[in-house]
DNA sequence: CATGAATGAGTTTTCATTCAT
DNA sequence: GATGAATGAAAACTCATTCAT
């Protein structure tokens, strides 16, 4: 599934389409998807909207008709593709399994998030605390990191974890997975199935008691 | 030592000043300083030519005396302070050293690079890759990396680190320590010695056979 | 008799109403009617089409079944309401009376127009001579400028008023009976029958021989 | 002494000029002439900027070097002509002569005001209480109001004028004034000495006892 | 050299009007 | 007839860059 289809899956007027119109997508979703590619790869200010217009294969007025603003674009994007990150990996989530397994799909997920949806895992991590995104947008992302968070801090207390400050190993965490996927990404190294298992081997070991 | 300091150590005007010109500094270094800072909290997009000039004391016109447009001065910037990186991580490396002392310095100097010049960290981890950096900052960028990955190699032939790719193994060290660094200075927890010891500790662990 | 049931008495299609539209105006009515207030207190050019059709409680295509254009729209509207006000002050006109009776009513009806149709007075005092009132529009303006010119000739010829320029008359008068009414609708003192009389001995001295 | 020539005395630019440029008048003050002439013909809203930039002989971008924004420009035409419409009254104004000699001096200046500047005077008639003037152009309109209603008051005290409510007396004059001035403006009569003579002989019927 | 006013193309956004449903 | 989504030209405003002083 690309990140395409998957937005389709999100769009209520994707199905009984009964004319043949050239667009089959929502102009909602087609404007959110064109400003995903755009803005993940020139930044929020290097993308002007008569681009993400055209690329949505709208007129400029129209994206004004779906979003207030150029801020409430990007927040609306934000808070969409952060939301699907966060479901992804929490959907089904082993709860009561031991840590071990659960750092495992936790891994496997965000890696597999980000094999699927590139351009929404660039999205995101360039727009981590960009001062245009507002107070919901906030939320949503802090929401993955208190959890995050928790579960590190019951897992310490286990003795399984390091007795280092959690938000420390969070972040070593953080910093290390999505170093890993952005090089991979990039191409620095292909990103197979292999490379995701060892580089959770190595924080694997980074973490553990 | 603070970033202003080292600005002007690097400035050659500094020295035989003959006017009592009421501003000390290098016009060439003000617009430097101004730049960094604005670029590192708004972005290049974000931060229009006057106000730099304005926070540099200047006037609009000279900025363009000292750089040919606005992406020749992040590009001059970008190119400063990597280069800058690579000499605080570099000048007088224990290249004979075993591995884990050659580790723990490096670790240690980009920690040090972050916590004194915390705004030129910022910098350079926002740029990374932008699309308006010229030929000759990516090789700046990639001189250093290439360093990294020679390094990794070889220790990896020697049986020391992990029998995995070393560029996976490179992007994870640096994602891990730019997160926790990040992290750091963001204010999520202090950023103190026995952090960046801490966080050492787990990375050695992430990487050592 | 408030402004609205005027409109509707106004309006055609308020009889024989077969359907039990939840509306019971005429689109027509409450487009000119939405059109009125929001031309009285924004003007032409501030007002948007779009707010008119969101006040008249009617899609923005379907003020276009109504009327061409907003000028067509203006139009209607200075032509509907300056008719009703030139009926208000001719309809049993006392043509016999002696001018000082004649002036009387001429007074006390402008008023008491001005009192129930506030808004619409203002609209009208707002848009005399716009230049996208059309010549239809400019001759209804006319009309009951000549009427009044006619009146005061006649009787400047029976010596009953003062010997000056019949235009500079016709324009005192209308200017100070426009002024007492917005300034007395604005709220600079309470529009009273007293006010309004009291205006009118004024305007008399000062006109009459 | 034209308009144009009134603002060039304001403006300090014009003396001293040593070279032949095309352009005699400061860009501010060229600006604001543009927008004078256009906002008392067009409004506020039926004017664009590049339409004032045009007749100013300016680009559109120097506008904002002067002028924050289209509304911070209303307001200092507004201000600045209501204040010289003051100042013609009021400098030199005979405070001990008496009423009858004030009330002359009023309406002569009044109209000569008109007729020297009469694109500023219509310009501040159109826009007389509009929703986007400010606390400062509003406090300058009812400065101009104060004054008349203190005098008025006094007047009335000394039984030289009708015992009438002074609002009420006040804005009959001004409508008055303002009616027959722009009434003379428009060509509905020719706007000469006698006709302002006659107007105040009166006027000044109206509202003695 | 330095200035900063001026430029004009570019930005975000609005709005009168149309037209497929 | 009625709708309201869509349009695109034009609005207000910004900004990298130039150039006369």
């Amino acid at each position: 599934m690309n990140e395409r289809s998957f937005q389709e899956n999100q769009s209520h007027s994707s199905m009984a389409r009964k004319t043949d119109t050239p667009s089959p997508i929502d102009k909602g979703e087609a404007i959110l998807q064109a400003a995903l590619e755009l803005f993940s790869e020139r930044g929020f200010h290097g993308t002007a909207m008569p681009l993400v217009s055209e690329r949505a294969g709208v007129s400029a007025g129209t994206i004004y008709r779906y979003f207030e603003s150029k801020e409430a674009l990007v927040n609306a994007l934000y808070q969409k593709w952060k939301t699907a990150l966060l479901d992804h990996i929490l959907d089904g989530f082993p709860d009561q399994a031991p840590f071990r397994e659960q750092f495992h799909v936790f891994w496997q997920r965000y890696a597999s998030f980000a094999q699927e949806f590139p351009t929404a895992f660039q999205f995101l991590e360039l727009h981590h605390h960009s001062p245009y995104l507002d107070e919901r947008s906030r939320l949503t992302e802090q929401k993955g990191h208190q959890r995050m968070v928790g579960l590190f801090h019951e897992n310490q207390r286990l003795q399984i974890l390091k007795s280092f400050e959690v938000e420390l190993l969070v972040a070593f965490v953080w910093g290390a997975l999505s170093g890993v996927l952005k090089a991979g990404l990039k191409g620095e190294f292909p990103l197979t199935q292999k490379m995701i298992d060892d580089a959770e081997a190595c924080c694997w070991e980074a973490i553990r008691r």
